[in-house]
DNA sequence: CGGCAGTTTGATGTTACTCAATTTAAGTGG
DNA sequence: CCACTTAAATTGAGTAACATCAAACTGCCG
């Protein structure tokens, strides 16, 4: 399945894996130009893109939309472990290993590009941008594992949320302009549940609280925040 | 400081990112050999090594004893992220930032090695050993950082606990004979507790609990496992 | 013997879970 | 345009798991 848009829609491309791959927004390839060891395909919301322990030759890199990665556990409750937003990687492991542990989910409709692990690996060798951004793209997920176990391990439930809303907020300002605290956000309170470990009931409750205390709303995938110090002050790492 | 004692004692050398730097083990520096770009010290148990925003050059690996890497809080508590034991690379980040986000402590007296990233970096393109092994550092510590959060966000105590030993115990059977199912174990339970996101009253009820059913000992430094089929069926993942 | 760090135990409190019912919002087909 | 259906969010009542506070116990070392 092979299509014509261009893999990257987001505007910082500087440690975008696929850019490094691509090249520079003006040199995009388009379908008649497409090279063999790349492929594109789109999925629909609650579309299984990738599951536990598949083999795949491909390295994944999401183009636009949004989806998580996350562990299946065998009472058949999941824990999100990163939501993926344009232009980032599955995740630095797809890159040297064959096996994928993880699984990774659509959240809204996306697109996603595959890359060959060997053509990554020929490359890796000659072009540094390529090593970079695979790279960069580790301390990133490190990083940001470490900061969410710590939420989890030591942190109440308003605490995780608003630490969520925060981290989220960033990645999301990265990647696209945002006017007037308006965030797109099409995480359903479920997710949010599955990711800071709570049950989607009480995520119910704190938004409320969140919303009484007019801090922020969250409603048709739309965050709004209405006072971000406040925010900042609950759910705020260091 | 430099001292005459060869940089890893562990038997598994076949990923030690020491082991890639510095050959296989006959072959080991000893003090009037050793090159400019590798340094060595010592330590004590509850000394820090690196603390949160430390800017080295030096990438640095465990020779001997036991470490953790942990983030701080700022109400004084911490997160314990991850146990460092012999030949483990306090973490693949280091390979790539100056700037270490997150803090190091020997959890019992222990060597390290100090290598400069300049160094490594300048052999990362010549020798494949090496970018191997980093890139296996990456691949282990995101995989386990993902089973930690899913323990932390989905499991009761019980299980946390026992996740957590089943976890050191893979690890220490790599790294060691074990007989008699005892291993080597120099965790306190603050630390259990600091692991897994529970207060340290509750980590020794839970493992009281595991004493009286006969399940596991642990004291003097020495987890005894009594029942492993029973820990597994309490802690496994999968 | 006294002091200290670590562990254990008990009593009480709080957070978040569970179960169940209700409300809201968004389709869908007549 | 309006019932009907369905998924998601909200609300309430009761409960379980874990935290907190405080005291006692253990082993070790000077």
């Amino acid at each position: 399945m092979q299509e014509s848009w261009p893999c990257v829609t987001c505007p910082l491309r500087e440690f975008d894996f696929c850019a490094a791959l691509l090249g520079k927004p003006s040199e995009e390839l388009h379908f008649h130009q497409q090279p063999s060891w790349q492929s594109y395909r789109a999925a629909r919301p609650g579309e299984n893109i990738i599951i536990r322990n598949q083999i795949s030759e491909n390295v994944f890199v999401l183009c636009s939309g949004w989806a998580f990665r996350f562990f299946q556990l065998p009472d058949g409750r999941r824990q999100i472990l990163r939501f993926l937003l344009p232009g980032d990687l599955f995740s630095a492991v797809m890159a040297f290993e064959e096996r994928f542990y993880s699984s990774v989910q659509a959240l809204t409709d996306i697109r996603i590009s595959g890359v060959r692990r060997a053509e990554i690996h020929a490359r890796l060798a000659v072009n540094p941008a390529i090593s970079k951004a695979l790279s960069k793209s580790c301390v990133v997920e490190i990083g940001d594992s470490d900061q969410l176990l710590a939420a989890l391990g030591h942190r109440s439930a308003e605490e995780r949320i608003a630490y969520l809303f925060l981290h989220l907020m960033k990645r999301i300002t990265i990647k696209s302009v945002i006017r007037d605290q308006r965030y797109p956000f099409p995480l359903l309170q479920q997710h949010i549940a599955e990711t800071v470990g709570l049950t989607p009931v009480h995520v119910s409750r704190v938004i409320g609280l969140f919303r009484d205390r007019n801090i922020l709303d969250l409603s048709e995938g739309i965050l709004q925040v209405n006072n971000l110090p406040e925010l900042e002050r609950i759910g705020a790492l260091t």
